[in-house]
DNA sequence: TATATTTCTTAATCTAGATTAAGTTTTTCA
DNA sequence: TGAAAAACTTAATCTAGATTAAGAAATATA
């Protein structure tokens, strides 16, 4: 169970073993059913977590009361709103699990603690911060210049097992349009 | 000239003393014309850019070769395409000041060279890209939820000084949508 | 200080994608 | 296993913002 964050870290970093541990304590282990919420909009987000097993999303409700899907989380992916978490605020998002998943956990005090003097665990966290950046600068690029057909189109291209995984409504939200469109997209496609 | 990134150091973490003079000694200093890149489209990034004056913009030519603004670099930040930076990827992006500038700038290997050991310059980076990424979400989720107008409205009650400073083409273009708009939106403020 | 270049404005026309609304298909779970 | 809920489709109409084009202001530079 714990292995998997375990290798993850280790693809990146190379803690002693005493490093490792004192990590790996800090976490703890939770099982979510579908559709259940992580975090809720209005409350304070006082974890960061790592998900072994599972698909999230966090969205967030518009003046409309629509809800738009700004992130995925899957399998090894850290999943927070740093802004929350950081800052100590109110979070305007909701995470909620697509399906039945397993998670770790890490509270902000531990997050704290263990960043104050592990050299290895800030790079780890550094390096995915930088993954991280890569990715959205990537999607407000792609946000920019392609149209939602061709959103979808490289969505799809890149990611084709995951589509199957979420309901098309999220990922309409998620890429920024309707699911009407996105439908209208498909019957285009399927002709 | 360097106090002013000794300065933005020690506003978030305390490196000793050797610490931080082996980060600056890696650092070098460059002035830089306005109108000049310090990145281009092709090439590798083989820097990360701090702005202690001056101001920069980032932009990509999108298939029909219109310029598309990704960012802005004020005073205090650091500037680089991370995709290119960390992957060593041929880069999409330009980097071109947008008015007489100094900058430090670092190696990759440099860069690389001082995260290896040193733990307060991996925090300093960490805690920046943390900013930094609740800055992109800030972003992403207003694109997604806001028009055109409420996206001129917002940046300017946060950004007064700065839409100032530069031309409101680039604005535009940072915003997502055309000069010929911004100007329909302006108009109708002032009437 | 005149001329070239860059930036900004206005207005007419056009289009990608939203909205609305109704029906269909699929999934859930009692 | 059958009813209710959730997810998806289709089609008509509407609109925010793009495109095109031309002129006006502002700024830079010789």
């Amino acid at each position: 169970m714990i292995t998997s964050l375990k290798n993850h870290i280790q693809r990146f970093v190379n803690p002693s073993e005493k490093e490792m541990n004192h990590f790996i304590n800090m976490v703890e282990l939770e099982n979510i059913k579908n559709k259940q919420f992580i975090l809720k909009e209005g409350h304070y987000c006082n974890y960061n977590h790592f998900i072994i097993n599972g698909c999230f999303r966090s969205f967030f409700i518009n003046k409309k009361g629509v809800e738009k899907t700004v992130n995925f989380g899957i399998e090894d992916w850290w999943l927070t709103d740093f802004d929350s978490f950081i800052n100590k605020t109110q979070t305007k998002l909701n995470i909620q699990a697509t399906e039945d998943a397993i998670i770790l956990k890490i509270s902000k005090f531990n997050f704290d603690t263990i960043l104050q003097n592990s050299l290895e665990i800030n790079k780890y966290f550094r390096i995915i911060l930088e993954r991280v950046r890569i990715a959205d600068q990537r999607r407000i690029q792609y946000m920019f210049n392609l149209s939602g057909e061709e959103l979808y189109t490289t969505f799809y291209k890149y990611n084709p097992e995951f589509v199957q995984r979420i309901p098309q409504y999220m990922l309409a939200s998620y890429l920024g349009f309707t699911p009407e469109f996105l439908s209208k997209i498909r019957a285009k496609k399927h002709s």
